[in-house]
DNA sequence: TTGTACGCGTTATCAC
DNA sequence: GTGATAACGCGTACAA
């Protein structure tokens, strides 16, 4: 048999349904041998109670947010959104409690999202860093599922909380421009298409590569330095970046993780930052403060105070619009310096 | 009305609960005027369907297994922890769900520990840095739920994947005093017992002092720098140290965080780490490989996966022994030196 | 103290 | 196409 039910158990037990309902719920009205009796037949049976029916006539209502990411590997970025959101949520509404769901694989995403709607397991969803396809999307629409995107790209097919990835680029590129430098390397992602990756690497790098352009800088092949999303990846890249003859005097790294690993490998080379090599990482994770990196601040923690706020008022019934994130700010620290060098 | 359910839609819009139901989830066996009204219906009275009484006929079990921390603010060791659970649970068994509960005070804990014992929302409970009182572990016990704890502490009272502090203390202890230091300092949070801090930090301290004591070295009181568990308290802590007279050669910090705010405190100090200043932490985090921090490997990650394993276990019915953590290690990286310095 | 019958909100299976 | 009605597994009055 599949699962034994609680008939199951008081068949075993030679007892009424109501006395192993009884003895599950611990009521005192239960003599010490008829207890026994049920609790042998459950542990012989392997019973276990169906949570789905126990609450069904408690009137009670599980009230679930999903939660749906990429099984957190290597993106910083996300922790930080997923922060904000429990955070947000602790503070608007504790009726709620959060479902975390992680898919491996876009075959895995699709199944699991056809799983949530199906068993309807939580009454909205929040999707950090990930897309959906237009099918995806249709079928949320379809069941009535309440949804918001927290993400690290834009999207205007549906409602989701990104960011200007271009704008951004072009942004740390200017500042980096203002402070005198010429040659400016980048340092990011692979231009893969992963299912959770996207394309969060080219589009700042075209921001990058368009103000370059607009400033007449020929970037060198050499210069755009392309790894997989990961701290080692990151730091030898950078190592054979400074292994060439012609170094630049800047980086604009994709995220601060990376412009970490890039200031590591540049101190294995001797290279002193900001004095020899100005550095400029994308994200502003809390590490970032510590280690006084230059960054652009994409309001991590903030977009996912803004998801569960959009998603709260979408439950209740109000047909708001999605909020929009504050600007991409530049936060000018320790790690990159006007070039060439004034004296101060 | 508390919730209209499909009954009163049928009969708003004059039709019978069946058509409902396959409204609901939209069968093509319906006619284009019937949807209208039973759409309308539904709009009208703001229907919702309950997702619990949907699971019932299909015969599927909600498979979930919750995970119950403190609201997550500053240890990062528990975000290693949740890490790992996560990893291990896509490892090894894909039926499950995870369920986060965040808990933000003692009464809070309680009740939310009592709600999800009686809604029987999951399966089996994973308690991520939180103590069980004797009531509440009475209380898992009685209604049968699995459950295991992934503590940065040791508890012989319920299962838990803990640690030892008071021999993690002595080892980092004995380390610095092995590289010849002998005016160490401890960094450190407040011995307060807050209902998730616990004495870990008095733990650690205590490996210390011991260390200390039985090597005959007395440790001023000033050289113990107590703190809440903050990266800036820890700095400020720190500074205040460096303000002082006398010196210390080395710091043992209780966490890596804390670690490297020594490190920023001591480089606005203008000293040196490790040339001046011996650090260790406490943690291993993967900050710690990235700053080259010496500090005490307490295996965060696996204490994660060795929790899901267990509790899997037990969920399918076997009787296995609470699994050990391997023993603490000593990770020695670029921030302790021997003192006094030799040439090399 | 214990067994029975009904209700919880939905889906599925029938007749119609 | 549509409407009754029987499950689904469990809690709980109520009767015994």
């Amino acid at each position: 048999m599949t699962h034994p039910t609680i008939r199951d158990v008081a068949q075993r037990a030679g007892v009424g349904i109501g006395t192993v309902s009884r003895v599950l719920n611990n009521s005192p009205r239960v003599t010490a041998s008829t207890r026994r009796a049920v609790l042998d037949a459950i542990a012989i049976l392997g019973y276990k109670p169906n949570t789905l029916a126990r609450q069904l006539p408690r009137k009670m209502r599980i009230r679930n947010i999903g939660v749906i990411t990429q099984l957190f590997v290597s993106y910083r970025s996300f922790a930080e959104r997923l922060r904000g959101v429990q955070l947000a949520l602790n503070e608007i509404d504790h009726s709620y409690e959060l479902v975390l769901f992680n898919v491996r694989s876009m075959p895995h995403y699709d199944e699991r999202l056809r799983s949530i709607i199906q068993t309807g397991q939580v009454e909205g969803l929040i999707i950090i860093d990930l897309d959906l396809t237009g099918e995806q999307h249709e079928l949320l629409l379809a069941h009535n599922l309440p949804f918001v995107g927290v993400n690290h790209f834009q999207n205007r097919e549906w409602p989701c909380i990104g960011t200007d990835n271009l704008h951004g680029g072009r942004m740390a590129t200017e500042y980096l421009l203002s402070l005198g430098h010429r040659k400016i390397a980048y340092v990011g992602d692979e231009f893969v298409d992963v299912f959770y990756a996207f394309n969060t690497s080219y589009e700042r790098y075209t921001g990058f590569s368009q103000v370059m352009e607009a400033h007449g800088l020929r970037v060198p092949d050499h210069h755009i330095c392309l790894a997989p999303h990961d701290y080692d990846a990151a730091r030898a890249s950078a190592l054979e970046l400074f292994r060439q003859p012609d170094l630049p005097t800047a980086i604009f790294a994709m995220s601060d993780m990376q412009a970490l690993a890039c200031i590591a490998a540049a101190e294995e080379c001797g290279l002193r930052v900001p004095d020899d090599l100005s550095i400029i990482g994308y994200d502003d994770l809390e590490i970032s403060y510590h280690t006084r990196l230059t960054t652009m601040r994409q309001h991590l923690l903030e977009s996912g105070r803004l998801a569960i706020d959009y998603l709260l008022k979408r439950l209740s019934g109000e047909n708001c619009p999605v909020p929009l994130l504050p600007p991409i700010e530049l936060i000018a620290r320790q790690t990159t310096r006007p070039y060439p060098p004034v004296k101060g």
